[in-house]
DNA sequence: CGATTCCATGGTAACGATTACATGAACACA
DNA sequence: TGTGTTCATGTAATCGTTACCATGGAATCG
């Protein structure tokens, strides 16, 4: 059925080892024989099998890539990066899509170390029990990126979500707004404590309201920005401004306002976490913290190939930056989010256009 | 180093014959044989070998996916179904991404056939040359999703977009226009030349416009919908409608209009294909050609499964629907897209927010 | 009680590629 | 001519796992 190298030697009338020798470009072969089996290989159409030189050798010449939201834009940006990166690098890249779960992180880990992959780059949630552990432990070459683990010290590439959060505060707090809503991701993440902390701190600094309650837990998806936008609308004294913490909760968050009527910018002033191609297209265009999503593939691939190689590469910490547009461009207008407005009258369909 | 099923063996004193049936589940062992080795097992955290499993077994319980573009949301999301499906189907799914560059699908091809997975599922670009015709010939299970490719019949699914393109022209010729601009994708894709093929058709039906001036080919990335747009824009007689071939051109063009100034819905009206979630929350939302990602997914793995049973599945072609929304409700008016309105006088910051 | 069946188990040969080692031819030099 | 060196090539072991076959002990039956 499969055409293996023995069809090949056979047919160039060598044996398996010169045949082999030729494809690995081992000198130690005469022209001839050179030129006999790639004629072979060209005439059968011959490609090694992987499984079995993986075995023979101790390397599969692929990584793991394990992200927690394939469709979360901004993995999926990672995901390309990466993948281009390793394939420059002579490297397959096997991704893995853990969809904010944890048994399906540990599902996808297994795979990845019973396949044999040389590294593997995963973006962790949880903590770090499980499969993480067993990664660790069989010292497979790992690094972290985005997120890291609390306990496990394995290097990493992360963002600084400080300096971005404090600029996006500070900001707001220059336009007038006193009462900043914070949508925050899931505890159980770095990033989510990270940029939950840097929230906590810019706030007590700029000295803005620490009402707990302008605080919502989300997951990271979509949903729970819904859910998040809408507790905060409900409260007595509802935000003036709101802070998401990645970019599909805020997308959350945006179709909420548009259910209820209100305006971004006017009615609400809003930044993002995670920069988003199309978010500059929202109308009005929303302002964001932006990371470079390439920086972090990238490092990060290299990272892990320094760590095949046997080398402990120190973690890298990519710089955050605001990215001011219309959606918080305004100075907070007093009447700007009053009771009335959030009231359950609002129309279905807000974005009438009229001439 | 690594664990092997002889240490397993070794430590439940047994051979290693019978660890590989206790760890097959093969019948013939006997309960204390079952109990030492699963005990050893969890012991030494043993995880089989894929690789030689794959080797001495023809199969490797893996499936590769190759799309054109992760970044694209249709693409993403095909992904995540694809590899959810997949997963409880007992298969991993190795990602490959072709960067809509036949060289770089040819390569992620060869390493794909390389690894021996059991089945492709792709969505495939450019002519059946190159390693699609080897994937063919080597008679691996291949399942063609979204496109397809001329001469070459293998099962697909795909979508009928001529229904969906026919009530997006019959929708915007019921508000008046008679001029439509369309921003087709790359004639070396089914896709681009049956969406294009339904377009040209249903004006021809309608009566519209077949000004061949109207219609711009692009790439089916973002940067193409810009240059379609610009172009479309410096006609003599601009369109007055728009109907983009895929998401990402959309987007490029709705990029330009806001440079422009333009706006959606009033300016210009305009549908795109692909439905992506957040070009609801666009303002004004858009109208979009709708197919489902998740029905394509999961017929494309059950169909991939059942050739790799043995069978050959009849083909799907799933049906495509108009979602009318804010961009493309209201009737034309005559002075929307005048010369003037398309000077380069046009702001820099157009979404500027007044109240 | 002897013969037959059953069944758990162990030994061993593959799967396809690589590589250390052995072999043998060709050539050079004394 | 004999010895040593170089170089291409073949032989065979090996990677970790599974499947075929043989074995031997227990159980069953006439």
């Amino acid at each position: 059925m499969d055409i293996t190298i023995k069809d090949v030697a056979a047919l160039a009338g060598v044996s398996t080892a010169t045949a082999s020798r030729v494809l690995s470009g081992n000198p130690a072969t005469s022209p001839g024989a050179r030129a006999r089996v790639t004629a072979a290989v060209t005439e059968l159409d011959y490609r090694p099998n992987a499984q079995a030189r993986a075995l023979r050798n101790t390397r599969s010449d692929s990584l793991g890539l394990l992200v927690p939201d394939v469709r979360n834009p901004f993995f999926a940006d990672l995901a390309h990066t990466v993948e281009q990166v390793a394939l420059v690098g002579g490297y397959v890249t096997l991704l893995g899509n853990a969809n904010e779960r944890k048994e399906q992180q540990d599902r996808y880990l297994d795979t990845l170390i019973s396949r044999r992959v040389d590294g593997i780059i995963v973006a962790p949630l949880g903590d770090g029990s499980g499969s993480i552990r067993s990664l660790i432990e069989r010292k497979i070459p790992t690094v972290f990126v985005d997120r890291t683990v609390r306990g496990i010290t394995v290097p990493s590439v992360t963002t600084d979500s400080e300096a971005g959060i404090r600029q996006a505060v500070e900001h707001l707090a220059s336009l007038g707004h006193t009462r900043i809503g914070y949508i925050s991701g899931p505890q159980a993440t770095s990033t989510g404590r990270d940029r939950f902390a840097a929230f906590l701190a810019a706030v007590a600094e700029t000295g803005l309201s620490q009402d707990p309650e302008l605080v919502y837990f989300g997951d990271f998806q979509s949903a729970s920005g819904s859910a998040g936008m809408h507790a905060l609308l409900e409260l007595r004294e509802p935000p003036t401004a709101l802070l998401a913490a990645d970019s599909l909760m805020a997308v959350g968050a945006i179709a909420l306002l548009h259910q209820r009527g209100l305006r971004i910018g006017t009615d609400l002033a809003m930044i993002a976490f995670d920069d988003i191609e199309w978010f500059a297209l929202l109308n009005p265009a929303l302002s964001v913290i932006s990371h470079s999503v390439e920086d972090m593939g990238r490092i990060a691939v290299e990272m892990l190939l320094q760590v095949i190689a046997g080398d402990s590469p120190e973690s890298v910490v990519l710089p955050s930056e605001l990215i001011i547009r219309a959606s918080s461009s305004s100075r907070i207008s007093p009447a700007a989010v009053s009771p009335a407005a959030v009231s359950p009258s609002a129309g279905q369909s807000p974005t009438e256009v009229s001439t």
